[in-house]
DNA sequence: CTGTTAGCGCGTTCAC
DNA sequence: GTGAACGCGCTAACAG
């Protein structure tokens, strides 16, 4: 045996394993591969060779061969915000299913540097990309996805114009779920939309069901609690601080996001607020959601889901439009719901 | 011009350009790289007509070409843990300095999920590996990242007899200004250790730690307290229901991390017991400890500082140590500073 | 300055 | 069953 240089440090490859055994480079890759053209006491030597000399398939290599790709990108403003955590847990595990994998990349919702990712996601020839586009995205900012045609989803927030598909939480359901609560079962006569940004996405759709909901049950909107907060519990605590200071606190707050309202039920505590003064609703259904105090009273829109039907629509035979869960109310106790004064 | 199949839809080509222009496919090579050696106006050209036919950079092709790695995974038990969504953060900003991008996979704290992660990761010939050890992982289960030879660094969790370099966090220190805190501040005569998990690891570590704190200030140790939990709240949250039940509640209680906190706190208030009946510290600093109810005092071990460290200790070239920041204590308010009965 | 030739590591015919 | 030859898209050596 010619067995004297092992391990050669660097990348063995399937040609040395052929080498090795005095056999055919394609006898080699049949027989890794368990097609059944191959003697069963080749690949057996073929198997233990590659294993003794410490070969790994090097699936680039394949993929550049077979033409497949296997990468997909998921493009977060922020990948710390829990939603897309969630999202991402569901992307992966539809993109397993595909033997396909996803790498998560943070925008800073910048667009120049979504632009940057974007532009590399292409260049690694990223069979599909899952994007929240940043604030301020428009287009032209995705034309590049269209002139490389890579497959790719939006989430949560649209982009007119993009043709793009959006996987999106049905928002005029929510906002309506919550508002049966609020007004059926709290009675309130009041109620302000908390948080969430931009002139377009889940914002302007939800204040415009919102609004409709308020005026078909002739409830008052607290028009100054509409105001824009970045999406993290920070920004919203900071906002609401301000907010506090100089309004009053409406009877009912509907949150724009569970993050929102971790971030309002801080401003409070810290103001000496009770939080039972005001009754709170959030939307998402993140785990955290669960976590505060009060726990929060939400309507749940399952991210995961969402990021598994962002994972199906990516590929080409997928379904064309997504399998969507009709949003659910969790009642906990931010609400008013359920105890202790 | 022969300028009529436009957009062949499935991959342009360097070979199609220079075709298209009559020239050499390594003149377009050069072309698209600004290599010098290029007359500008050949250079002006050719990138006018790739744009033109909608050609985008192989990467992968060039990777494979070049021997060049870009790829590094980022492998946790929980994405949806913050503390990992901040460590990725630092991660991605160092590897994005070496022109390396990071893919997140989620073990689920299996370990034959994270061998089956770790195998594509190998096969998709990452330039590296951070892992976040799934609970119970041996030396054994990462033998292929010997194998293949893959740098690696492990994070958090140390995987004895594996050889491999760990980034965790200064668990004596942390210990230290934790108890320095609750006792010379808050004067207790009695603590518990609560939270974090397994044999190994940073729970060891700490507890070990922390009794030698106790002793050496003579404080009373509530033993009962120091259990097994999930690294979630919600899973620290039922652990501590539990406890309530059957034990007393501590003086003080050092919580194993932010999230286990969170969980603490939500049992007490489920409990009904006011926060503000124990003095409770916790580890780790991420964004969420800001905003519960009361905020956590907590020791903040900078996990984007972590993350960026990983990433630099992945390169060859890179550092053998990591810089590590001291632990910094952050006093808000549920040790029982600032305020509030 | 530009073109030619030879691979990177693998998968696929199609003969033998 | 096995092996030779070619191509995936790009880069690197050396010519010219």
């Amino acid at each position: 045996m010619t067995s004297e240089e092992d391990r050669p440090s660097q990348g063995v490859t399937m040609r040395q394993v052929a080498d090795e055994l005095g056999i055919s480079l394609s006898t080699v890759s049949l027989a890794l591969r368990g097609k059944t053209v191959i003697a069963s006491e080749t690949r057996e030597r073929v198997l233990r060779e590659a294993k003794r000399l410490g070969y790994v398939y090097n699936r680039s290599a394949a993929n550049l061969r077979q033409r497949r790709r296997t990468l997909v990108g998921l493009v977060v403003p922020d990948i710390t915000n829990p939603f897309v955590g969630e999202a991402a847990l569901g992307l992966q595990s539809a993109l397993a299913e595909q033997g396909q994998f996803a790498v998560l990349a943070n925008t800073r919702d910048e667009v120049s540097v979504q632009g940057d990712v974007i532009a590399s996601l292409i260049e690694e020839r990223a069979a599909g990309i899952v994007l929240i586009p940043a604030m301020g995205t428009e287009s032209e900012d995705l034309a590049l996805i269209h002139e490389s045609n890579t497959p790719a989803v939006l989430m949560n927030r649209d982009v007119p114009g993009s043709g793009l598909p959006l996987v999106g939480t049905e928002d005029a359901e929510i906002v309506r779920v919550a508002m049966d609560h609020l007004s059926e079962v709290h009675g309130i006569k009041e109620a302000a939309y908390f948080g969430g940004i931009g002139e377009a996405g889940p914002h302007v759709v939800r204040k415009e069901a919102f609004d409709g909901e308020l005026a078909r049950r002739q409830i008052k909107d607290v028009e100054a609690w509409d105001t824009f907060t970045g999406p993290n519990p920070a920004a919203a605590c900071e906002a609401a601080s301000s907010l506090l200071k100089t309004e009053g606190l409406p009877e009912a707050i509907l949150c724009h996001s569970d993050s929102i309202a971790i971030g309002l039920i801080r401003a409070l505590d810290e103001a000496r607020i009770p939080a039972d003064r005001c009754a709170i609703v959030a939307i998402d259904g993140i785990a955290a959601s669960a976590m505060t105090t009060p726990p929060l009273t939400t309507v749940a829109v399952d991210p995961a889901h969402m990021g598994r039907d962002c994972g199906r629509l990516l590929r080409p035979s997928g379904p064309a439009e997504r399998f969507s869960l009709p949003p659910r109310l969790i009642v906990r106790r931010s609400c008013g719901c359920g105890g202790r004064a």
